[in-house]
DNA sequence: ACTGGCACTCGCTACAGTCGAGTGCCAGGC
DNA sequence: GCCTGGCACTCGACTGTAGCGAGTGCCAGT
């Protein structure tokens, strides 16, 4: 792979041309806009080795290049810097979430934020309930055969949950639940907690047990399993611009993917270290979005990790200013959610 | 205005055809598909009395016509029966929403549903906070400064909310603010709120008075009013049937308006009566929508609605069909919630 | 190894011509 | 008086042709 240093000067021309501007980028335009210092015809020649080598391509025979999705990979595993923030971003970031109150408020002005910033679709994750651990469980007597179960996180989260009880169980029954499943299960983190729910039926008093079996059930079914993650979406309308030509004239597969939870989750939801993630194109493994990217990056407070979140829009974006917001914007609500 | 029967049969099948077809509809191709008994000269002549009216106009002039806005209101209001719906829809609807467990889960299985059976975007309001009554409050203590508000109305639905107290409030108290707070308000109307919070913080003894104070105000602000109505939204990939011939080729302020959920309660939420609304194209006073056409009715146990829902789609749309299935839809959540 | 020149490709636009669906109007018939 | 068949007309959709120009690949020359 000869790739010397000019070729690749020439594939972050052509990337930043064509993100700009929007159209196949030609030998000509490209040295007038850049300092290149060598002739339309030598460029000529660079780009047949870049798009023998796969990393841009002809639209049409007598058309400019644009960058294959292997090219943006190139660029932005080996081009780019990441852009500096501006002030005006900085400042619209701190406006912006200051004066969160809940964390509902938060994750909600989270996504609206990052939606306005990067002005494509936002995706922002609850932060996740295994990764959290238990600050409080609560039981409300609905009837004398329901309860509702509140469980609050660590981590600001509230889920809560209607459990129905196979036989009457009265009050003071239900103080007695509340203390045990407090207990035995505040602090812990609930992807550790099965064993600890099972202990739990096991030492409770044999008037309790059939109350508490069908309480572990809940506990274990829906709070725990990813099932009850949860995630907030906003931006969609930024799919519209560049009028149809991003996403190959379709946003169907695009707006179709974004309503499965579970899609949205593989998305931003496997962000382990705290690198962020960008997946270009094809690299997607949705087929769905095959002509999107998603940069994405997990958030918490400090250095764990809660949640993810990212933004999604088409192969031809602005990286380093895309990851710049995204990670900016994790960093202030990781440290929002540390001030908790 | 002279609209004989005959005319506003050729405004029905006008209706019915392009419906169907989506393309303009001439004379000669209505007498073929529908028994008019009349030579397409006449249904020509009937046409353009239509046209003058305001009923039906020509996109071009070698065309056919097509419905105005007030042509399918003509054709809603006089023109049409509802459907009754097909078994298989019937039997649709019954399988999807048993086994919901949830207020959460029946409004997300509700608006899935509805966004499939009508094709089109769905709108579901959660049960309003001002039409719900209180069935408990919890309080949690976060920290000595901090308490966690849980209310669960009697509609299912579940709201929290953190606050913070002004001082350090010790364990006792926060049983005594429960105890109180509970009395007071537990199966008055939210909306009907107000004067009994604050006679609860008239009453209340001094070294309560503080943390009741704050308290009644998060209660107020944050629990009572619209800011707390909340939408599910589903099938906005519906929007891209009909490949941009609906919606004149842009989905941008469709898609915008869908993302602002004081539109959405607009839309959906001023639903008194328990008649089911149309609103057609231009009559929906949102610009962003006036390419659109929504259909919503009330919902709630019984005859007393509790919260709006609907759908929205193209001008043209199956509207007897649509009307139908929103309102089968609605008794069978309003029964659901009944029998909790 | 780079450059200028040149022939070539091919999409885009404009233009002319044809086709056909659909209309409006009018004279004639029930 | 209302309906009908006929006829001339309009105009969008489609087709084919031609010219333009951006852009390329290649080659000979420095």
């Amino acid at each position: 792979m000869g790739l010397d240093d000019r070729k690749l000067a020439v594939l972050r021309a052509i990337v930043e041309d064509y993100v700009a501007t929007q159209e196949p980028v030609g030998s000509k335009a490209l040295v007038e806009r850049h300092q290149l210092g060598v002739s339309p015809a030598t460029v000529r020649n660079d780009m047949a080795v870049l798009e023998e080598e796969g990393y841009i391509r002809q639209p049409h025979t007598s058309a400019g290049r644009v960058p294959t999705d292997r090219g943006y990979r190139l660029f932005v595993d080996r081009l780019s810097r990441v852009k500096p923030l501006s002030p005006a971003e900085r400042r619209a970031i701190e406006r912006f979430l200051v004066g969160a109150v809940d964390l509902d408020d938060v994750v909600h002005r989270t996504v609206r934020l990052l939606a306005q910033l990067t002005r494509q679709v936002a995706v922002v994750q609850y932060p996740s309930l295994a990764r959290s651990s238990v600050r409080h469980l609560e039981l409300v007597p609905i009837s004398t055969t329901r309860l509702m179960l509140v469980m609050i996180a660590d981590t600001g989260r509230v889920e809560q949950r209607l459990v129905e009880l196979p036989a009457p169980v009265p009050a003071d029954d239900v103080t007695d639940l509340r203390r045990l499943v407090n207990e035995k299960l505040v602090g812990s983190r609930l992807s550790e907690t099965p064993p600890l729910v099972q202990a739990l039926v096991d030492e409770s008093a044999p008037h309790l047990r059939g109350a508490m079996t069908t309480l572990s059930t809940v506990l274990l079914e829906t709070l725990v399993e990813r099932h009850e993650e949860r995630i907030a979406l906003a931006g969609t309308a930024n799919l519209t611009r560049g009028g149809l030509l991003d996403f190959q004239g379709s946003l169907r597969p695009i707006l179709e993917a974004l309503e499965e939870e579970v899609v949205l989750l593989k998305l931003i939801g496997e962000t382990q270290p705290s690198t962020t993630r960008v997946l270009i194109g094809d690299e997607n493994e949705v087929d769905n979005l095959r002509a999107a990217s998603v940069v994405s990056t997990g958030y918490g407070p400090g250095a764990t990790i809660v949640g993810g979140l990212g933004v999604l829009g088409p192969t031809r974006m602005d990286y380093p200013g895309t990851i710049a917001t995204v990670r900016a914007v994790a960093r202030y609500v990781g440290d929002l959610l540390a001030q908790n």
